[in-house]
DNA sequence: CAATAGAGCGCT
DNA sequence: AAAGCGCTCTATTG
C-alpha cells in the first residue's frame, strides 16, 4: 500500500520539493544511527522529515527493519557472570526500497541553501548532521529553533518536543522513545514518529513564534539564533586531542592505583570496595573495638543532614567520606592513601577511560581522527550559560600535577597553535556595571584588581599594602556576594577562623553598602513581578517562583539563585555568546573555534594566522560593539600555546 | 536486567 | 543556608 506521507521514489520527492519551495518557511527533523548517533559530525542520517503549510512528509534513506516478523531463532549469549543463556532473535521482513541519501540531499539542496526559514527543534543537531552530505556545509540561514524559543519562554519546565506537545495538544505520541534508537523499531513506527516530529515542530513554530516578542525576549532569541553558527563551529570542528598522552597517563595512574589499593588493604587488614562511600564510612567511622578505624566523622552526607533534621537515628553511613570530610584526618596513613586514591581514580575513570573508552566496559572511544566532538548546549543552564557533554569539555582538569597532564593532551596539531582567551573577572565586572558606582566600580575604572580593591577597603590599607592573605579573604568575600555564600564558606575559602570571617563580612557590608543595597533591590524587584523574574544585561529572563515560598529555606535559596542568575547569566550567558558571534565573523577561514569554558574561548589556528586570531579575539571580546553595553572596562588574558595546559 | 538515586568531584 | 553544570561509581528499586 502506498502511504502518501512516506516518500519512496524520485517523482514523489521532486513533487515535495516543488511544493515546499512555494513557501518561505519549512520545518525539518532528522533521525540518525550509529556509530556515534548523537554526534552530528559522525552519525548517519537515515530519515528526514519535512513540514510546511498544509503538508508533512517523511523520507527514509536506509532504514532496514520492515513491519512484520517472518521468523525467529534462539541464539546463545554469555551473561556478565560467564553463564550461557539463550534469547529469541526475531527475523524481520526488509523495509521497502528507499531513496539513497545522495538522491535525497541533492533534491533538497535548493531548499536547504535558499533563504527560506529552516525551522528545527535543536537546530545545531539537525543542521550539523546533514552538513556532512553537503561537504561539511550546514544549511544556510535563516534558522528558527523552537527549542530555544520554548526555553526562553520558560526555563523551568521540561522543554523537549514530546513534553510540549503533550502539554499543549494533549497528544502522547512517543511512549517508546523511538528517536533514541530508530533502527530497532519497525519501518512504520519510525515513519510515523519522524513525521510527527517535523509536523509538531512546524505547528509549534506557527503557534509560538511570536511569544518571545510578547515578553520582550526578541533580542535574546535573535542572539541565540546567531549563536547556532558558533555551536556548529565547535561541534563540527571538534577539539584536537592526543590520545597517546592520555593512554600513557592512564598506565601511570593504574600503577599508582594498584599500589594505593594494596597498601590500604594491608593497613586496614581487610579488603573492601574503595569506590563505595558506604563501605568507606563503615571502615573509617566504626569504633576501633568493633574493628573499624574509629575516626571522628567531620560532616554529614546530604541524606544524613535530612535524617538529622527530621530527628531520625543516624548510622555510620550518614557521615560523609568526601575529600573535605577526610582532610582533617590526613595524617592517618590510611586516609592519606585514600585521598590520593580518590583523586587518581577520578582522573582515570572520567578523563582517561571516559575519553579513550574501554571494550570491557562497552565504552566507546570518544577520539575519532584525533578529535573529540563534544556536544555543546547553548541553553544547557537555566541562567543561559553553556553546558557541555559527551564528553564535558568544560570540566577538563586544570589544577594539580596530574590534572595538568590531562589538560596537556588537548593540544594544537603540528603547524597549529591554540589561542586561548578569557575574560578578566567578568562576573564582578558585570556586577559593578549594574551598580554603576561605588568602590568596585571606581576600582575597575582605575584598573585595580577587584579582590585587591576589596581587601584595601576591608582591611583599611592602601592598595599597595594589600598582602596575599588579605587578598585571599577579599576573594572569598567577593565570592560570597555573587553566590550568596555564608561565613562558613568564606572562612573555608580564605583559610581563616569562622569569627574572623564574620567580622570581615560585617566590615565588607559597611564599606560596600551599594552592593548590598543593589542585591536587595534585585530580589525585591523580582519578587514584585507576576512571574518572579529578573533580567540579564541583554534581557534574558530568569524566573524563580520560590521567591514567594513560605518555606524560608526555599525562599532564601531562590534569593541567592536569582541574584546569581542575573550576574552569571549576563556574564557567562549573554556577553560570552555575543563575543562568540562576533568572533565567528572575524576569524580567518582556516581558524577554528573549538571550545568555550564559560569565560574562556579556545581557537585552533595555523601558526601563520596567530596574529590575526589574536586580534579577532580582542575585537570580539573587548571591541566597542560589546564594550558599549558595559559601563566598566572589559579586559581579557590571551595565551598562544601548543598545549591547553600551558595557557595561563 | 535496566533504570534511578545518592555520593562525590571535575570545571567556571 | 555555595551559583551553574555533567560524569562515574555504587546501591537500590522496579
Amino acid at each position: 500500500m502506498r502511504v502518501p506521507y512516506i516518500v519512496l521514489d524520485t517523482d514523489h520527492l521532486h513533487a515535495v520539493v516543488e511544493y515546499v519551495s512555494r513557501f518561505g518557511a519549512f520545518a525539518f527533523d532528522t533521525e540518525t544511527t550509529p556509530p556515534y548517533r548523537a554526534v552530528p559530525a559522525l552519525n548517519t542520517v537515515t530519515w528526514i522529515s519535512l513540514a510546511t503549510y498544509g503538508m508533512a512528509v517523511v523520507i527514509p534513506m536506509g532504514h532496514e527493519k520492515g513491519d512484520k516478523v517472518i521468523g525467529s531463532r534462539k541464539e546463545p549469549y554469555l551473561t556478565p557472570t560467564g553463564l550461557t543463556r539463550h534469547r529469541t532473535v526475531y527475523e524481520w521482513e526488509p523495509a521497502p526500497p528507499q531513496l539513497r541519501p545522495s538522491q535525497v540531499f541533492e533534491a533538497l539542496e535548493p531548499l536547504m541553501f535558499s533563504d527560506r526559514l529552516k525551522i528545527c527543534r535543536n537546530a545545531p543537531f539537525d543542521l550539523g548532521s546533514i552538513a556532512k552530505y553537503y561537504d561539511g556545509r550546514p544549511p544556510a540561514k535563516p534558522y528558527f529553533d523552537t527549542f530555544l524559543n520554548s526555553v526562553l519562554q520558560d526555563e523551568n519546565r521540561l522543554n523537549g518536543l514530546k513534553h510540549r506537545v503533550k502539554s499543549i495538544y494533549g497528544h502522547i505520541y512517543d511512549k517508546e522513545d523511538v528517536g533514541k534508537k530508530v533502527e530497532t523499531h519497525c519501518f512504520s513506527t519510525v515513519a510515523r514518529y519522524a513525521y510527527l516530529d517535523a509536523k509538531y515542530t512546524w505547528l509549534l513554530w506557527k503557534r509560538e513564534r511570536d511569544a518571545c516578542a510578547a515578553e520582550g525576549l526578541s533580542g535574546v532569541l535573535a542572539l541565540e539564533h546567531d549563536v547556532i553558527d558558533t555551536v556548529l563551529e565547535m561541534i563540527l570542528n571538534g577539539a584536537p586531542v592526543d590520545g597517546d598522552v592520555l593512554a600513557d597517563l592512564g598506565v601511570q595512574l593504574d600503577e599508582r592505583l594498584v599500589h594505593y589499593e594494596a597498601e590500604i588493604y594491608r593497613l586496614v587488614g581487610r579488603q573492601f570496595n574503595l569506590n563505595s562511600s558506604k563501605q568507606k564510612a563503615e571502615v573509617f567511622y566504626t569504633p576501633k573495638k568493633d574493628g573499624g578505624l574509629g575516626l571522628k566523622p567531620a560532616a554529614l552526607t546530604k541524606g544524613g543532614k535530612k535524617k538529622w533534621a527530621k530527628g531520625e537515628e543516624l548510622t555510620v553511613h550518614d557521615f560523609s567520606t568526601d575529600a573535605d570530610a577526610l582532610k582533617p584526618h590526613s595524617d592517618h596513613p590510611v586516609i592519606k592513601l585514600m585521598l590520593d586514591y580518590q583523586r587518581d581514580q577520578k582522573l582515570k575513570g572520567t578523563y582517561v577511560t571516559g575519553i579513550l573508552g574501554d571494550p570491557e566496559q562497552d565504552k566507546p572511544c570518544l577520539i575519532v581522527n584525533g578529535r573529540i566532538h563534544g556536544s555543546f548546549k547553548q541553553v544547557g543552564a537555566r541562567t543561559g550559560r553553556w553546558s557541555s557533554a559527551e564528553p564535558n569539555l568544560q570540566n577538563i582538569p586544570s589544577r594539580g600535577e596530574e590534572g595538568k597532564k590531562i589538560r596537556a593532551a588537548y593540544r594544537a596539531e603540528p603547524g597549529y597553535k591554540l589561542v586561548v582567551a578569557d575574560y578578566g573577572q567578568i562576573e564582578l565586572v558585570v556586577l559593578a556595571h549594574f551598580i554603576g558606582q561605588g568602590a568596585l566600580f571606581d576600582g575597575f575604572h582605575k584598573g585595580i584588581d577587584p579582590h585587591t580593591m576589596t581587601a584595601a577597603l576591608v582591611f583599611g590599607v592602601s592598595v599597595e599594602d594589600v598582602t596575599k592573605e588579605m587578598r585571599s579573604v577579599a576573594k572569598g568575600l567577593n565570592f560570597a556576594i555573587v553566590y550568596g555564600a555564608g561565613p562558613r564558606t568564606v572562612a573555608e575559602m580564605a583559610g581563616v577562623r569562622l569569627d574572623e570571617a564574620k567580622k570581615h563580612m560585617a566590615t565588607h557590608r559597611k564599606m560596600f553598602p551599594e552592593v548590598y543595597a543593589y542585591k536587595a533591590y534585585v530580589i525585591e524587584e523580582a519578587r514584585a513581578t507576576p512571574d518572579c523574574h529578573t533580567r540579564t544585561i541583554l534581557g534574558r529572563k530568569r524566573r524563580l517562583p520560590d521567591l514567594r515560598s513560605r518555606d524560608e529555606e526555599k525562599r532564601a535559596a531562590a534569593e541567592r539563585q536569582i541574584f546569581n542568575a542575573k550576574i552569571q547569566g549576563s556574564a557567562t550567558g549573554d556577553l560570552i555568546k555575543l563575543a562568540m558571534v562576533r568572533l565567528i565573523a572575524l576569524l580567518p577561514d582556516e581558524a577554528e573555534l573549538i571550545m568555550t569554558v564559560h569565560d574562556e574561548l579556545v581557537v585552533h589556528t595555523p601558526e601563520e594566522h596567530v596574529p590575526l586570531v589574536e586580534a579577532a579575539l580582542r575585537e570580539a571580546m573587548l571591541g566597542d560593539g560589546i564594550q558599549r553595553l558595559v559601563r566598566v572596562p572589559l579586559t581579557s588574558d590571551q595565551s598562544v600555546v601548543d598545549r591547553w595546559s600551558d595557557a595561563k
